[in-house]
RNA sequence: UCCUCCUUAGCUCAGUUGGUUAGAGCACAUCACUGUUAAUGAUGGGGUCCUCCGUUCAAGUCGGAGAGGGGGAGCCA
């Protein structure tokens, strides 16, 4: 099969597509940089398309020394050579170099990342190289791969993108704290009369935030089109210092008329599977490269500690088995019943009303069914105004349409409801919760004005790569982390 | 925010009961070798022992405070 060649300003061929090939002797162009220079002869470089380094060849005696020595880790260089069959054992093609040119130098002595293993936290504070590693190449090439994935999986099934503000003066939702938008000047800020700041005096007039959920907003576009989807950042002021928690994020969030709670929880399983699918299909090397650097790093482990199940095997059987379904009463039933309960190991208490615990969803998901969990059916009390009031429930149980999809090692991947789409008794929940209904009055307009059965989820998008990739730290699987004390570049 | 562990060379780490000149591997430099795959061999340079205060004849080592980081918890996606 002959390569084509791309018709760019330079001719460039990416490195992904040469190793695709065979050794035709074809001449090529290729551009990347320098992962290892071995023997003063033999070039690895890497030009980000795949982990897999092509093996340029400098022929000895062919090149000026003096240009050999700024072959150094991390240079980048442009290659004019033939496509040859290696001698060596550890590749099949490689390029014999005609013309060698240094594009830009890297000093080895101050250039961080050498030709050996480093350490997450280390290459978290390099978050501007750390692209130019196997694993974070792996993630990102994945992180990519499955934003796609969700354009294509809500575009297929005729869902209208919606742009919902990372502006906003809603401060309704509750999910989190808030950072504050303001042009006012921190000192001397313009007060009203009972001394506090005027921020009719602000920008815009008000005080505005930028925006924990494009939920609410959502729903708006979902009164119209049937069926939408938001996929943007999402920020919460919280205090979190934990694995799965930014301060920036990113999430997916669709909401859709004419869906009760069980097309929610169909559509969500079927939105996590077709991202797993996606990746394990087009993203085969990456995720068999984090497969194998999460079986090195099991190793160190202690028996017990071990998951026994590789990155690929525990992707391939969540893809395969159907979720497991329960409510939240049943939950609760499985916790009080559990030995690990009798054994008195949980350190939260465990009866109807409470909020579950990591701990309590762990063992549902990890000890107990070893799969994704749905869970629905949550006490009333302990989530958000605008989820459905299930009808029918015993006083003092009352329950909302809530449901959370639960994954292995992550906890929380899913959050979603059908929401209440009668109006009574959604005011009547807004001012039990001191919900202002004036603020919200466009928000309850789609309760005024045809109002249908409508439900929708949030989907984490940094814990929905740290399930595919299986990295564990959350910061691992953003560019560049946004945490409490940490905003660097 | 709470609990807990950690901070020694560019990186990963060792450093005994408080005791003389703080070590190793990798990286880097020089030389040798040349079909290597984390190349190999030899030689060499490289230290604010996180910071401050204290105890002591003497602190990398003990105590206190602070900073930064890891893991766990809460909040959540």
């Amino acid at each position: 099969m002959p390569f084509e060649i791309r018709n760019m300003f330079n001719d460039r061929i990416k490195i992904k597509q040469l190793l695709s090939g065979t050794p035709t002797g074809t001449e090529v162009v290729v551009m990347g940089w320098v992962r290892s220079f071995r023997n003063n002869q033999f070039i690895a470089l890497n030009d980000g398309s795949t982990n897999a380094n092509i093996q340029i060849v400098a022929t000895l005696g062919e090149f000026d020394e003096a240009l050999l020595k700024r072959v150094t880790t991390g240079a980048s260089l442009k290659i004019v050579g033939t496509v040859v069959e290696s001698l060596g054992k550890g590749q099949t093609v490689e390029v014999k170099a005609k013309t060698l040119e240094i594009l830009g130098d890297s000093d080895a002595e101050k250039f961080p990342l050498q030709p050996k293993k480093h350490s997450l936290e280390f290459l978290r504070e390099k978050a501007h190289l750390r692209f130019r590693t196997n694993t974070f190449g792996s993630v990102f090439r994945l992180r990519h791969a499955l934003a796609f994935a969700v354009h294509q999986f809500y575009n297929e099934r005729g869902f209208v993108y919606l742009h919902t503000p990372i502006i906003t003066s809603s401060d309704a939702e509750g999910a989190g704290e808030m950072f504050k938008v303001t042009t006012l000047p921190l000192e001397g800020a313009p007060k009203n009369d009972k001394g506090e700041i005027d921020y009719t005096q602000d920008f815009f007039g008000k005080g505005t935030n930028l925006t924990v959920s494009g939920q609410l907003e959502g729903e708006l576009g979902a009164m119209a089109f049937s069926e939408i989807y938001t996929f943007g950042p999402t920020f919460r002021a919280e205090n979190s210092n934990t694995t799965r928690h930014l301060a920036e994020f990113w999430m997916i969030e669709p909401e859709m008329a004419f869906y009760d709670i069980e097309d929610n929880m169909n559509l969500a399983e079927a939105f996590i599977k077709y991202l797993i699918n996606y990746a394990l299909k087009n993203n085969a090397d990456d995720i068999d490269f984090l497969d194998a650097r999460l079986a090195e790093e099991e190793k160190q482990l202690p028996t017990e500690k071990r998951s026994g199940l590789g990155l690929r095997e525990k992707l391939e059987l969540v893809v395969n088995n159907n979720f497991e379904r329960i409510t939240y009463t049943e939950a609760i039933d499985i916790l009080l019943n559990s030995n690990h309960y009798k054994k008195k190991k949980f350190q939260y208490e465990v009866k109807w009303g409470i909020d579950l615990q990591s701990e309590h969803e762990r063992y549902l998901v990890e000890q107990h069914f070893k799969k994704p969990v749905i869970v629905t059916g949550y006490p009333a009390a302990i989530k958000a105004f605008y989820m459905r009031m299930n009808d029918g429930c015993e006083p003092g149980k009352e329950t909302v349409a809530a449901m959370d999809i639960l994954a292995p090692g992550i906890g929380e991947i899913v959050g979603g409801s059908q929401r209440e789409e009668r109006l009574d008794k959604l005011e009547a929940r807004m001012k039990a919760m001191h919900i202002p209904l004036e603020d919200m009055s466009w928000y309850l307009d789609t309760r005024r004005f045809g109002t249908v059965p409508h439900a929708g989820f949030g989907l984490g998008f940094e814990r929905m790569i740290q399930f595919v990739t299986g990295m564990t730290n959350i910061r691992d699987v953003i560019p560049f982390a946004r945490t409490p004390k940490n905003c660097e570049y």
